[in-house]
DNA sequence: ATCTGTATCACATGATTATGCGATAGATTT
DNA sequence: AAATCTATCGCATAATCATGTGATACAGAT
């Protein structure tokens, strides 16, 4: 974020009219601003050439000349720092998963309301993915048909393996005990179970046999 | 939906005191009954044998027996028709990931107040997918393949690189040194200087960010 | 009925790690 | 020539970790 008050977004749609209301309700919005409108993927890569980078975009899909979600991919080499989120009318699945698979990280529909749009925009900027619960369901039952990973079976207990997904999220022992709500003490106990299970004596040995998928 | 007026819910959930309050606040809703509250997937299967299906469930994940995960398993053999959300403490990747693809259709924390929970209900009902923005983006990021075939771009010098290598070995910073012929404050150094540019602060977080491939 | 494993907690101590504030010296860039 | 980056080293201190030695409670297995 270019300032601790500001969110500075950036708009992608070929409809001038909608553009605009968009851009004119943003920018009125308190703690947003909205210094970019344009119409295509190429006027919007020739606006980042000389300006400051926003903070997020909003993007519709059909564009004249390139796509939106080619739009996505290139962004997401020159400007990995920018938060995109898909404004459009399709809400079918292959544009979607395409869309996110690119790299958004919100999908809205354009029926979307000007307050709604708004709350988004906060919602991203704050590490959130904006997304309709209709989209989300979608985004979810693609979820499920995925194929599951085999665990090569772990003698860890579950409740060890929750201490272990702890230590690969870079928690210590105090966070760990946290979010298990139970003592540090007990932290340590089953640590010391894992380490004799796993033969290993540091931290640092059972996240990487974790992560190379030998527990 | 048993019929046209209301939708009938259950909860699993082992804390007793959450249970009823969120029993009770659904109970009064209107449009929502929730006749079903028992602490553990197995009270619940036993109640569901003779009792109508509800619509939905709330299902927490650590429970006492059988782990919520699990249990969404068994209803979506059984009970096919039941949506199921979850309601945990949990945030973690892993956690949400699994029970996703084992079937849950929304993943709400149990910070989540009073009011949003109805919400998420009749959002559940309606075939949407509550999620909080905080978890959609982790869904999303997993759909997201895009950090993989980019380059890692390690801002890291070849030394700095040889020390990340110790790290993940599982090696003390002692041995770092020994490996490397340096002394241990040179180790100390470099990986103040890795912690600075990777922003982490610990062994554990540079070990399970090289293993992820981004450095 | 006893044993074994799991999960929980407590106290203690030495080892290791994280971090701050230095410093020197060579290589590269401007 | 000055500035920047890299690699090296030192000292100090607080936090975290590894480990030992306990204990209680419950559940299942023998």
């Amino acid at each position: 974020m270019n300032d601790l008050t500001s969110i500075v977004t950036g708009i992608v749609e070929d409809n001038q009219v909608i553009r605009t209301i968009i851009r004119d309700h943003l920018d009125a919005e308190n703690g947003i601003d909205c210094p970019l409108a344009v119409e295509s993927v190429e006027d919007l890569l020739e606006w980042l050439a000389d300006h400051p980078t926003p903070d997020l975009l909003l993007m519709d899909i059909q564009l004249p000349g390139m796509s939106g979600i080619e739009g996505i991919q290139i962004l997401r080499k020159k400007y990995p720092d920018i938060e995109i989120m898909m404004l459009t009318v399709y809400h079918d699945s292959h544009k979607i998963f395409h869309s996110l698979q690119a790299g958004a990280s919100g999908y809205l529909l354009k029926h979307t309301s000007l307050e709604e749009l708004t709350e988004a925009v906060r919602t991203l900027a704050a590490g959130g993915a904006p997304m309709s619960p209709q989209i989300a369901r979608k985004v979810i039952s693609h979820f499920s048909n995925q194929p599951k990973n085999e665990k090569p079976d772990s003698n860890l207990t579950s409740r060890e393996q929750d201490i272990v997904e702890g230590l690969v999220d870079g928690l210590s022992y105090k966070l760990i005990a946290d979010r298990l709500d139970i003592s540090i003490d007990t932290v340590r106990a089953h640590i010391r179970n894992i380490y004799k299970k796993l033969h290993v004596n540091s931290k640092a040995e059972v996240i990487a046999k974790s992560m190379r998928g030998e527990i």
